[in-house]
RNA sequence: CGGGAUGUAGCGUAGUCCGGUCAUCGCGCCUGGUUUGGGACCAGGAGGUCGCAAGUUCGAAUCUUGCCAUCCCGACCA
């Protein structure tokens, strides 16, 4: 192999930023901790919006949207919330540049200073409750159920392509509602469609659960989550939902006449998703070979290489393999036919595994006079000849078979890397030498969290949905405890 | 922002100690031909302010100083 990546078992790290930018999804660009999506990246995550943005129009929701800057002073409405996102906003202080004196290039113009300062959003909670404001008068404005796509910064020390980037694009709802109980079931509602998401589309199984109060978001009640293993047995969050109770409301002055006529403070969520599931997508999947897309995300989901010596012969199998494009076209399966004559075969073959395309047919000589067609799938790697009679029916249930097969891959992975475990030494040392997920009793205070998070590196990603309860003790305090909760090293 | 490292063609690199036909090689790219069932081969060709700036020197990719950028390890995070 002329051109492999490095393999995952080599280093891990590597392989993903080599795999991301091999396979065209992605990469740096000349701006620090900002990357360029390129357009086979960008063509997953529009499939990702799609999915995602189609769920969210189910449950009643609508799109708008919210300006890029936040006045300085909105942000500090809210105490914690302020507090949470200081240290990561880049701030405009200025609106003109002009030609420096000594021509060496332009420079800010000392003159143009903003008034108030304006930070770029690195979340829209403060501009958009300072707009609800305006909308929401009566029990009648609500609820309110907006989203919005968008782009945001958040000046993170240390960046990852995907993972955690200085922009980043992503999805974030806002919702208002009259009660408590009506905004804690949207968070609760919102959640499973990010599960659903996941588990449906990305083929990626999760763990829904509640943030403890140290990994809330800043600014909510309760923090919702779906925790994803990677194949390095690290978790990825991979879709937050939250309550945000009155506290919104509050900082922006937010109330509606209710029924009976009195003044109440409404209720709010607020629930995102960012292209950081793609890093998911890749890590949960991927091979030394490349990508594995599953079907249902594939920008490709059938390529087609032919195989021919002549023109004459590519024209024969350009006719061939209309009757068959065709028919798949018409269930909605997106095929790419590589008749290009830059590359052989073998080179395409490699290429797209590299990209994960799911299935690959190819067709030459042989199979003209046969009437067959050789089909390979990307999860498996598994190459068989088969007859062309079916075969738009054996590809269409092929695709569902591989992406349950990598589903089903993904679970049993994770499956087989989650521990119970009672015994703080026992802890650490699956932590060093499985890693993995670890389920473990803790005596619920943030105290014990966070020694363990500066012993071992590993933090509660969630307290389960479900868990069943289990009198046990704290593997740090020997404290009681009522049920387990997720520990893991994290992204 | 602390600790470590690195900047040579689109990418990956040799040369840096010891200054002087040294700008090396591979991939990629262009042209022509032969090829095509797992990353083809031959021939020819294009492409470089050696990160930037100043200094030392007859002479700097190489030595000195300053700056800039990137990567790794920490603190921070979706």
């Amino acid at each position: 192999m002329a051109n492999a990546i490095p393999s995952r078992s080599d280093n891990y790290s590597d392989w993903y930023n080599e795999l991301v930018k091999r396979a065209d999804l992605a990469e740096n660009s000349a701006v620090r901790g900002c990357m360029v999506i390129k357009p086979y990246g960008y063509s997953i995550w529009e499939k990702m919006q799609r999915a995602l943005d189609d769920m969210f129009k189910e449950t009643g929701h609508l799109n708008a949207y919210f300006p890029l800057f936040i006045p300085k002073s909105y942000l500090s409405k809210e105490a914690s919330h302020v507090e949470g996102f200081a240290k990561e906003c880049a701030v405009v202080t200025h609106y003109r540049l002009k030609n420096a004196p000594d021509g060496s290039g332009v420079i800010v113009d000392p003159d143009a200073k903003l008034e108030e300062e304006l930070i770029v959003r690195p979340t829209s909670e403060t501009v958009i409750w300072s707009t609800y404001k305006n909308w929401i008068q009566s029990y009648r404005d609500l609820p309110l159920l907006i989203n919005q796509w968008a782009n945001v910064v958040r000046w993170e020390m240390r960046t990852r392509l995907f993972l955690r980037t200085t922009e980043f694009l992503w999805q974030e709802g806002h919702t208002a509602h009259a009660t408590s109980d009506e905004a804690m079931a949207e968070t609760r509602q919102m959640l499973e469609i990010y599960a659903r998401f996941a588990e449906e589309w990305m083929a990626v199984p999760v763990i829904k659960g509640y943030k403890t109060a140290n990994e809330r978001f800043a600014g909510a009640e309760e923090t919702l989550c779906i925790e994803a293993m990677m194949q390095d047995g690290k978790a990825l969050q991979a879709g937050t939902s939250h309550f945000l109770g009155q506290n919104f409301a509050k900082a922006f002055d937010v109330k509606f006449q209710s029924k009976g006529g009195g003044l109440e403070y409404v209720w709010g969520t607020s629930w995102g998703a960012s292209t950081r599931l793609m890093g998911a997508l890749v890590m949960a999947h991927s091979d030394d070979s490349g990508l594995v897309l599953p079907p249902k995300l594939a920008p490709i989901q059938v390529v087609i290489v032919p195989i021919f010596r002549s023109e004459e012969q590519l024209d024969q199998i350009t006719e061939k393999v209309k009757e068959i494009t065709v028919g798949l076209r018409k269930k909605g399966i997106s095929i790419k036919f590589d008749n290009s004559d830059a590359n052989k075969p073998g080179w395409k073959f490699a290429e797209y595994e590299l990209r994960g395309v799911p299935v690959r047919l190819a067709m030459g000589a042989r199979d003209l006079e046969n009437g067959t067609v050789e089909i390979a799938r990307r999860d498996t790697k598994e190459k068989k000849t088969i007859s062309l009679e079916g075969i738009v029916e054996y590809i269409e249930q092929l695709l569902e078979e591989i992406q349950q097969n990598i589903y089903n891959r993904a679970l049993a992975f994770r499956v087989a890397n989650t521990h119970k475990v009672d015994d703080y030494a026992e802890f650490k040392k699956i932590l060093d030498e499985k890693g993995g997920f670890i389920l473990a009793h803790w005596d619920g205070t943030s105290e014990t969290e966070d020694r363990i998070k500066d012993e071992t590196k590993a933090t509660i990603r969630c307290i389960p949905y479900n868990a069943p309860e289990e009198d046990g003790k704290c593997i740090l305090t020997g404290n009681p405890s009522k049920q387990r909760v997720l520990f893991a090293r994290a992204y």
